[in-house]
DNA sequence: CTTGTCGGTGCAACCGATTGCAGAATTCCA
DNA sequence: TGGAATTCTGCAATCGGTTGCACCGACAAG
């Protein structure tokens, strides 16, 4: 009868058991099996300070540290010296398939410097407030922001706070904080040459929300590239979220501009809803329409047709984020600095070029209304 | 080049700045300031307390802990009562789509008791065991595990800490751990019933690796559900991997038997590596082959041809396994407890019933090997 | 033989909150 | 009015390392 415990079972909820579980021996115990005071113990097993102690002693030290299966509470050096060795990192919809390499890159990075990652899935705005309080109560020693909406009060928060934090994928409109973005201007240029080197003269743009930076950016290098290849920019319709559905709802919208022969999304979801669109409008992509979308998300190159589209490597803006990160903890006084990716055009099957007989030529104008104004 | 990077740049490692940037006022601090003593500011601001300590003073501790902007100090707490409120979850890729809603629905189960999630990607077998070292460092209260190998000396070590844990998406072979899987069997089950309703004779197994789980009861569903449907199992070839590359190569070999009609694949990326072995022959799906995957991942439904597959629920998966977990932390003692989430057979259209004309009749039967054995 | 240096350890004060116990103030009951 | 029962609050130990400083012995220089 190690514990008398349990029979009542009090309130189902609380009520842990009272032994610490099999925690190991603490540095005072090894101290005192290895004869000397904890301050030493603490030294020769911290590799930094490990060269203040005889060797001699050093090892008789690890070798009972050993022994007794000694591990350092962290939890205890943090208190100590403020070093928490932690990271939180917000994210606005960990399912999206988006956010995972960069968790996965951002985990990479951090794990070789010995650094925790503290995840949270921020899905409103002010649940995010809320969890980077409880980071900071968790001394969390910088913050990586998936989250960023263009106005936002979890940035005010944290300049406010002083707390070192890198804004992945997407920036931060005032330049006060560091970030890792896409370069989306340039991505969305691709995309425009791209078709615009198939012969696509009408190209509407399937925008993002433009309440963040991605979606408003993208639509900045719509226009730019529109007018760069010489193009009068075509019709722009912003989905009100990145998805299949709100992708399709806003194409339809975008789709009712019949002289429309390509679309540049500004997300592969919101690609893969035009292609739905255009299949309901029983149009063909690319042969009535091409699409491509952004992302490069994992599979788009097993939809049919397979999608054209703009790759972003996550993994590596996550990668690079928390370098960023690091070197503020390192030295807070850094400025902020902007990195900007490079993205490439992958070309698949959804573009092609303009046929001259067929697309325009081939539907019906609509009745009336040349260039139906939308946006 | 928006930064200038910092001329010294000393050691690029460690010197982290002394003051511990703007942390708010100390319990102390806030103490002193209303005129109390800690342990009484310590009880007003802690909910289960506060009915300890008279509503006038617990008021207006509140107050000056609000305008000093007090806030606890979660490390400390943690150090003196032994309640990190933090749990380890490691992964085996984190890149791997399937496990971003699993750790979704862990996050999600765990933030509501205000339980932080530690991530960790555990790529091989040693760094996962230092990985949970590392956790047990940082006094993670629990583990939630998705990266069981079936002998896998994580668990042991685990076991042997004595450390809450729950398995999700894979069981553990000795039953000594909770876990919280897809029922493989059941899925696989659906599967191949379906293909046998369709007609289906000659089925054979794409299996998934044999070393874990998935891979292992995935292969024993399918026997059984051949066996009920009273076929003859076909054969079954284990990819190396869960990747779309050993599913092409694997699916390369069983179609070495030309007799099949169907294939059952233990995931969906297999299925998708298996599509893409049947165009390399010029087979067509589902016309000549049909095809099932397993997890329903994102966007299969927008391949060519939408890939007909079972649908786990991970979200659910994940958020049972914290809930588990909750369980086993708050009553060490509970013995584990396995959990099988339903699967549920998704009809899109890599599926078709078998053409009694097409299908075997039209192709040539392969010189002599009726049977090619595999696997 | 004295003073100075230096390598190696021990001492003790932290870090910031929690909590058992005790004491003070107040109320209650006889 | 005395004594007991309540309330409320303060005291101080504690969690487990870390680290500035002091101390001690030994060895070198003067």
């Amino acid at each position: 009868m190690s514990d008398s415990v349990s029979p009542p079972t009090p309130p189902k909820q609380a009520k842990v058991s009272t032994r610490p579980a099999s925690r190991g021996a603490t540095l005072q115990q090894v101290a005192d099996a290895a004869g000397v005071h904890r301050s030493t113990a603490s030294r020769a097993l911290n590799p930094e300070t490990a060269d203040l102690i005889s060797p001699d002693v050093v090892a008789r030290i690890a070798e009972t540290a050993a022994s007794l299966g000694y591990r350092r509470d962290l939890i205890a050096a943090s208190l100590r010296n403020s070093r928490t060795r932690l990271v939180g990192v917000l994210v606005p919809d960990l399912a999206n398939p988006v956010f995972a390499p960069i968790l996965a890159g951002v985990e990479a990075a951090l794990a070789k410097d010995h650094y925790g990652v503290l995840v949270a899935n921020a899905a409103n705005d002010v649940g995010a407030l809320e969890l980077v309080e409880s980071l900071v109560s968790r001394r969390a020693e910088g913050l990586i922001l998936a989250t960023a909406h263009r106005r936002d009060r979890v940035l005010a928060r944290c300049v406010e706070l002083g707390l070192p934090t890198v804004l992945v994928n997407r920036a931060d409109p005032d330049g006060r904080l560091s970030a890792v973005t896409p370069d989306d201007r340039q991505g969305m240029r691709l995309a425009v040459l791209h078709l615009a080197s198939l012969g696509h003269r009408r190209i509407g743009h399937l925008a993002g929300p433009q309440d963040v930076s991605t979606g408003a950016l993208r639509a900045e290098g719509f226009r730019e590239a529109m007018m760069e290849a010489g193009l009068e920019p075509g019709p722009m319709v912003a989905a009100g979220a990145y998805s299949r559905e709100a992708g399709e709802a806003a194409a339809d919208r975008l789709l009712a501009d019949r002289s429309l022969t390509a679309i540049a999304a500004a997300n592969d979801l919101l690609a893969l809803g035009a292609m739905r669109a255009l299949a309901a409008r029983r149009l063909r992509c690319p042969a009535d329409v091409s699409v491509t979308g952004h992302n490069d998300m994992p599979l788009v190159d097993m939809v049919e047709p397979p999608l054209t589209t703009i790759r972003i490597c996550h993994d590596l803006i996550g990668r690079e984020g928390a370098r960023l990160l690091l070197e503020r903890i390192a030295q807070p006084d850094l400025p902020p600095a902007q990195i900007r990716t490079a993205p490439e055009l992958i070309l698949r099957a959804s573009t092609a070029p303009l046929r001259a007989t067929a697309a325009v030529g081939s539907r019906a104008r609509p009745k009336g209304q040349a260039f139906p104004k939308t946006e």
